[in-house]
DNA sequence: TTATAATGTGACCAAAGTGGTCGAAACATA
DNA sequence: TATGTTTCGACCACTTTGGTCACATTATAA
């Protein structure tokens, strides 16, 4: 049993979040435990109570976040969805609805690649298979006969995912800080259809 | 005469880049002057001589980087291009040319803003004009009659904005740490030119 | 050459921050 | 009441912080 297992909902979440956050903005050596057990509102005592340590913590965000990704996002991929740009559209959605709960869930991972932190024992490799299926999930099975056969479809895969990246990145600097009951989703989910409709029109046939 | 201007080329670029890169990673409040003079390759001794404190020297950096911007950025763009791809291209490659030299340039601007840094006397106007004349440069006086007709020319642009700053990031990841000389420019500039021939092929009729 | 000014240095400082400990308090269960 | 589980923050030894300053080194000028 994981030691986050034990806590219980908002104290487990409190410390997460926290951690998370100041170790996506500093990485690990700069990472200040102090500023977490402050951000998070519970006592120094307590962090150490259930983390031997700052590496230990760490390894467990690790874990914690492997688990989140296979659970919460690759395994809710409908892998048989043969149209791309619907295939993105489900991507899209799952890690907007991922991201919005773990704003630093994504953002801290891509920080731990890029930064090449020396991961706990064992993570490489689920790591890697997660990267394997989280590409599985974008490219694999796609009906290729929906695209323009002026084009090339690899590169028009490779647009399409960029321009709705692009179109996430936007969206979440718009509706940061906004709180979840504020934000209109209904208005917010047209407006994405429209882009995803700009896209099929020019590159379908 | 700015304090910058002082200082003959090499240390010049050699505080220049340090600077940029310590604030732009871990913002004013963290960024350590002693890694700057480490960095840098000077001593502590010589930065304070320079600037009268940290402070100085970030503001310094602010209006350097506005310098820079304005000058080897925007005063370089052909306004006049009509064709909304074509002077996408011109951006893409003017940006990627002051991103080679100044890797941080950029990404430092982008930082002080998000983080919403204290800017110094005179800076803030300056920074809104430079905004207006890059959105100007990006969207005004593009011929619109170009798309097909089936589209919305604005989602079209901005999707097709998002590909390319999609694709120049692809680019500068792949390639980090090469050296300038094993860059070869014309593979890459023809790699980006298929790109943008796709996009034409997408959304122009 | 010598005298003066400009430029550059790193040991040093008080203050703040670091990861981690520990004895005591609060709480729960019985 | 007694026992075990959580929670806490003052405290520790140690590092790093922005900034200073007495002293080199170099450039300029007489």
């Amino acid at each position: 049993m994981k030691v986050l297992d034990q806590l219980d909902g908002n104290k487990r979440m409190a410390i997460i979040n926290a951690a998370l956050q100041e170790f996506t903005e500093k990485g690990f050596d700069k990472a200040s435990t102090n500023h977490i057990v402050k951000t998070a509102g519970i006592g120094k005592g307590t962090l150490f109570y259930y983390f031997h340590n700052k590496q230990d913590l760490f390894d467990s965000l690790i874990e914690y976040c492997i688990g989140v990704i296979q659970d919460d996002f690759l395994a809710h991929i409908d892998f048989t969805e043969p149209d791309f740009i619907e295939r993105m559209r489900q991507v899209a959605l799952l890690k907007l609805e991922v991201q919005h709960e773990q704003p630093y869930m994504f953002y801290f991972f891509a920080q731990m690649l890029i930064h090449e932190e020396p991961l706990p024992e064992g993570a490489k490799a689920q790591i890697d298979t997660m990267q394997e299926r989280n590409y599985a999930a974008l490219y694999n099975n796609v009906d290729l006969t929906m695209f323009r056969d002026d084009l090339d479809h690899d590169k028009a895969m490779e647009l399409i995912r960029w321009s709705i990246e692009g179109y996430q990145q936007q969206l979440l600097e718009r509706i940061k800080g906004e709180s979840i009951a504020s934000l209109d989703f209904a208005t917010l989910t047209t407006e994405f259809e429209t882009y995803l409709n700009t896209l099929k029109t020019a590159f379908y046939q």
